[in-house]
DNA sequence: CAGTAAGACGATACTGAGTCTCGGCAATGT
DNA sequence: ACATTGCCGAGACTCAGTATCGTCTTACTG
C-alpha cells in the first residue's frame, strides 16, 4: 500500500476544495495545506492553478498528433475524423471525474476560457494537418481546410457534451454518426477520377445562367 | 485643440510600449506613467491588462446580437451570414489599428488567448440563435446548429486573417464568397422542383483539367 | 455668488498567482 | 564512505487586480 504521489494528493486536494468553496475562494496555499505540502512544490508539479484541473491536455494533444502522423486515410478528412476520437475516448476513461471537471467548467469563467483554448488548439493541429494534406492538390482551398477541421470539432465537443451532461447512452456511436454527418457534409456528390472512356460531367447552381456562361468562358480562356 | 481623453491616452501609451519592449515586459505601472496618470486609473478604465488591446469587444457583440434580433432571413444561416459581416466591417474599420494588433495577438500567447475565446462568444451567439430557430423545425437537429455556427465564424476569420496578413486586396467580396460557400455546404444537393428536360452544356478548352474543376467549383459556390 | 453634489483622479494598502533562489534531506550508485 | 541526483520547504520578489479613502475640479442650484 504505497501512498499517493504529490502530484496525485495536490490533484485530489484540489477538487475537493474547488467542489467545496468554490474556484476563486480557493487558494493554492490552501491546496498545497491540505495535501501536506508546501506552495512551492505545487507549482513543481502544476504550472498554474487552472493546471491541476487540465493535468494531460498536452500529452492528450501529443497523442493526436502522433495519431495523425502516422495515419493512412484515403482522406485527411477520414484522418481527422479517425484521430479526433481519441479525445473523445480519454474524457470516457477518465468517467466521473471528467464529470466534475465539467461542473466546474460550466460555472467558472476562468476555466471555461481555459477549456476552449485547449479546443481551439486541437482544431489548429487539425487544420494544419489538412492543409498539408491538401498541399499540392488545387482542387481543395484552404477555406475548406478551415471549415473541415472546424466541423469535425464541433462534431466532437457537441457528442462530448451530451455525454458529459447524461444525455448520450452510447457516446461512441453517436461520434461515428456525427463524424459520418460531416464527411457527406464535404463530399461532392459528383463523381470524378474514372478510368478512361468519355468524362460526364455536371453542375448544378442556382446562379442566373446569363452571367454564368461569361464567366465560364473567361475562366476557360484565361485560365483561373 | 482639446487634449485627448484619459482613456485614450492610456491605450496610445500601451500600444506604443507593447510595440517597444513587448507585451510581458510591459507593467501597467509603465503604461500608467508614460501616460501621465496613475495605475489606478488606468484599472478605472480598462478591466485588465489584456483590455486596452480589445476595447469595444462587448459592445460589438452586442451591436451582433442587437442585428440578430431585428434580423427578417429567411434561414438563419442567412441571417447569422449577414450579422458576421459586422465584425469583419468592424476590424476594416480599424484599418492600421487591427493589423497592429494582429502583430501582438500572433506572437504573445495570452493575447492570442484571449482572441481565441472572444471568437467562442461569437460563435456561442451564432449557435444559441440557430438553435433557438430551429425550435419546432423537426427537420433540423443540434448537431447542424453547432456545425453551422462554427462554419459561419471559420469563413469569417479565414477571410478576416487572411486580410490581416495583407493577403486580401478585396475582403467584403471574399466573405461574400466565403459565407455563400458555407450557405451552399448546408443547402441539400438533392435536386427538387427542377422543371423536366435535360440540361447538355458543353464546353472546349486547353486548360488542364486539375486547375479548371476548383475554379468552376467556386464559380458555382460564390458566383462570379 | 455661495454652497453642494457628482465624478475623475491619486495614493495607498492588500490579496493572490507565479517565479526564483537557496538550502536540506533522502535515495541511489560507485 | 562519499558523491550525485532528485524532491521538497522556506522565503523573498514581481506584478495583476481589488478596495478604500481623500482631494480636486466641474457643474448645477438656490
Amino acid at each position: 500500500m504505497d501512498k499517493p504521489t504529490a502530484r496525485d494528493r495536490l490533484a485530489q486536494a484540489a477538487i475537493g476544495l474547488f467542489n467545496e468553496r468554490g474556484y476563486e475562494q480557493t487558494t493554492v496555499d490552501d491546496i498545497a495545506e491540505r495535501a501536506g505540502l508546501s506552495r512551492a512544490t505545487f507549482f513543481r508539479h502544476y504550472r498554474s492553478k487552472e493546471d491541476v484541473i487540465f493535468p494531460d491536455h498536452d500529452r492528450l494533444l501529443g497523442q493526436v498528433r502522433d495519431r495523425l502522423r502516422s495515419s493512412s486515410h484515403s482522406t485527411a478528412l477520414a484522418a481527422v475524423s479517425d484521430a479526433v476520437r481519441l479525445v473523445l475516448l480519454h474524457y470516457l476513461d477518465e468517467g466521473d471525474l471528467a464529470r466534475r471537471r465539467y461542473a466546474l467548467t460550466s460555472t467558472v469563467p476562468a476555466l471555461r476560457d481555459r477549456e476552449i483554448v485547449s479546443v481551439a488548439r486541437y482544431q489548429r493541429l487539425f487544420r494544419e494537418f489538412i492543409t498539408a494534406w491538401m498541399a499540392g492538390r488545387a482542387e481543395y482551398t484552404a477555406l475548406q481546410a478551415e471549415l473541415m477541421a472546424a466541423a469535425v470539432v464541433s462534431a466532437h465537443n457537441h457528442v462530448l457534451r451530451r455525454w458529459l451532461r447524461g444525455e448520450s447512452p452510447d457516446p461512441v456511436r453517436e461520434v461515428d454518426q456525427a463524424l459520418n454527418q460531416v464527411i457527406s457534409l464535404f463530399t461532392p456528390r459528383t463523381p470524378e477520377g474514372d478510368a478512361g472512356g468519355a468524362t460526364v460531367v455536371a453542375f448544378r447552381t442556382s446562379q442566373p445562367l446569363d452571367t454564368l456562361i461569361p464567366a465560364i468562358q473567361t475562366l476557360l480562356e484565361t485560365g483561373p
